[in-house]
DNA sequence: TCTGGGGTCCTTATACGA
DNA sequence: TCTGTCGTATAAGGACCC
């Protein structure tokens, strides 16, 4: 998809068409998500700190991300890439590999080309959005067809083209090089694909070592024969949070220690999943971050244990000079819980305490209960006025914007944040429901039920017929 | 003024048992 | 019994991706 997450705010919100939009941390130390092209050519871009992005961009809209909505659009697409193939491997909620050989979509340039046509025809009928699609003989290079096709465009890279098209592109346009490789390669005298190959695979694999000296000498090449995977199975879960100002107290980082382990056990269990591996990750003050980490004798899922080992390990960390941000993960991870029956013992007290979150937890977050109540970007229903989105709050106020996706620019109205009137809605559907079409009042509760997980698994391993679409 | 959150994979060092 | 070594876990850090 298309700078997906703007993108579906515009679609979202009439009033920001053709303006720039960011979408990211609206706090102090949040960073860019996404931006809209037209915030683009202002110099904003993914991972650029808010501040900056202020700066460049002051008049921009700025909106916290609704992952739920961004999710529920994401699985109408993924449903459309399932109809194509049942090999359909999503590497985010707005990307996917889809091999077209082995769902029968597609055998040939032309057939292929028909598919990444209709497929995005399909997308913006269904989503409003517009989605990018690359086509060629294996990932890497549909990859690399589907940015040059971004914004809203297909491109196929013809069989027996790939080496000329690759030769003359900077190395950082293959998949896993990134800022450090660059200028490890850079410093070698290597700056295009085609330096790469013209070094040989032994030297890459003394510069960079043996995996992505391999990996890349083979890419240099155009040769990339991995299988479009359906499904891959999850390998850790974590959360982290980065404060808006340091914490220099250490007893509130033990408090904050605790509250991200539960928090992460509560995702493990939702995923159904219990670990054996419990990892501390501390970024101090001056930005260096370090983590550390102990393995149970089994796998556990319970709180208890994940906070005691998460507090062992906080307990060889120094601390002094403040925390900005801290993490709790657990990896190794089994389905099924065969715990430590001392251990378990020992966690049952804190067993029941973490199913809900305490009372104090609410109350706990001193920091703007206001911004907490009407996140900028979310949409809210007024008793009188209807359906809108908050476009700011503070002192005691929210300003709201009254429009859905198929009205016109609505109108700004701003309220106390006690309001009665108003109250937190949930996202409308972006494109108007056909008549005859069951009713279906949020986006939010689109079915899963054509997403590839349910369709007939074939065998993997496919090559040459590997597309990628971006939708 | 800096620099999110959720992941994956790789490398290196170290410990340990056979 | 001493010593080397091989394979496997574990721990920590780093690069990369969206």
């Amino acid at each position: 998809m298309d700078a997906f997450f703007a993108s579906a705010e515009q679609a979202s919100k009439p009033s920001l068409r053709g303006k720039a939009v960011i979408v990211g941390g609206l706090g102090p130390r949040g960073v860019v998500a996404t931006c809209s092209y037209e915030a683009r050519i202002f110099g904003v871009h993914s991972a650029m700190p808010m501040a900056q992005a202020r700066r460049l961009a002051p008049n921009a809209a700025y909106l916290v991300p609704r992952f739920g909505f961004y999710r529920s659009i994401s699985e109408q697409v993924m449903g459309l890439l399932g109809a194509l193939s049942p090999l359909v491997e999503p590497l985010s909620l707005d990307e996917a590999f889809v091999d077209l050989e082995a769902g029968g979509a597609a055998w040939d340039e032309a057939s292929a080309r028909l598919a990444g046509v209709q497929l995005r025809a399909d997308i913006r009928a269904g989503t409003g959005l517009t989605g990018s699609v690359g086509l060629a003989a294996s990932k890497m290079l549909a990859k690399i067809a589907s940015e040059q096709a971004k914004p809203d465009g297909l491109v196929l890279i013809e069989p027996g083209t790939e080496r000329a098209l690759l030769g003359p592109m900077s190395v950082r346009t293959l998949p896993g090089v990134g800022p450090a490789t660059g200028d490890h390669l850079r410093r070698a005298g290597i700056t295009t694909v085609d330096e790469i190959a013209e070094a040989g695979e032994d030297e890459l694999v003394r510069l960079l070592g043996k995996a992505h000296g391999h990996a890349l000498y083979a890419m240099a090449l155009a040769r990339d024969d991995r299988p479009v995977v359906a499904e891959r199975e999850t390998k850790s879960v974590s959360v982290e949070d980065t404060y808006d100002v340091d914490i220099h107290d250490r007893v509130r980082v033990g408090l904050e220690v605790q509250r991200l382990a539960d928090r992460c056990v509560r995702r493990l269990r939702g995923a159904g999943l219990s670990g054996r591996t419990i990892v501390l990750k501390v970024r101090r003050y001056d930005f260096s971050t370090l983590t550390r980490s102990e393995t149970l004798r089994g796998p556990t899922d319970d709180p208890g244990v994940v906070r005691e080992a998460a507090a062992r390990l906080l307990e060889s960390v120094d601390t002094t000079g403040g925390v900005r941000l801290l993490g709790v993960g657990v990896s190794g991870l089994a389905d099924y819980t065969q715990e430590d029956l001392f251990a378990q013992a020992a966690g049952e007290q804190a067993e029941s305490e973490v199913e809900e979150p305490s009372p104090g937890e609410a109350a706990e977050v001193p920091s703007a209960p206001v911004e907490r109540r009407w996140p900028a970007g979310h949409d809210v229903r007024h008793a009188e006025y209807g359906h809108g989105w908050a476009q700011g709050s503070g002192l005691g106020r929210v300003t709201v914007r009254f429009e859905t996706p198929d009205s016109e620019p609505g109108r700004v109205r701003t309220f106390r944040v006690d309001d009665p009137d108003l109250e937190p809605a949930e996202p409308l559907p972006l494109v108007p429901r056909r008549p005859g079409e069951p009713d279906e009042p949020e986006v939010a509760s689109v079915q899963a039920s054509s997403v590839p997980a349910s369709l007939p698994k074939s065998r993997s391993g496919s090559e040459g017929g590997g597309a990628m679409s971006r939708p």
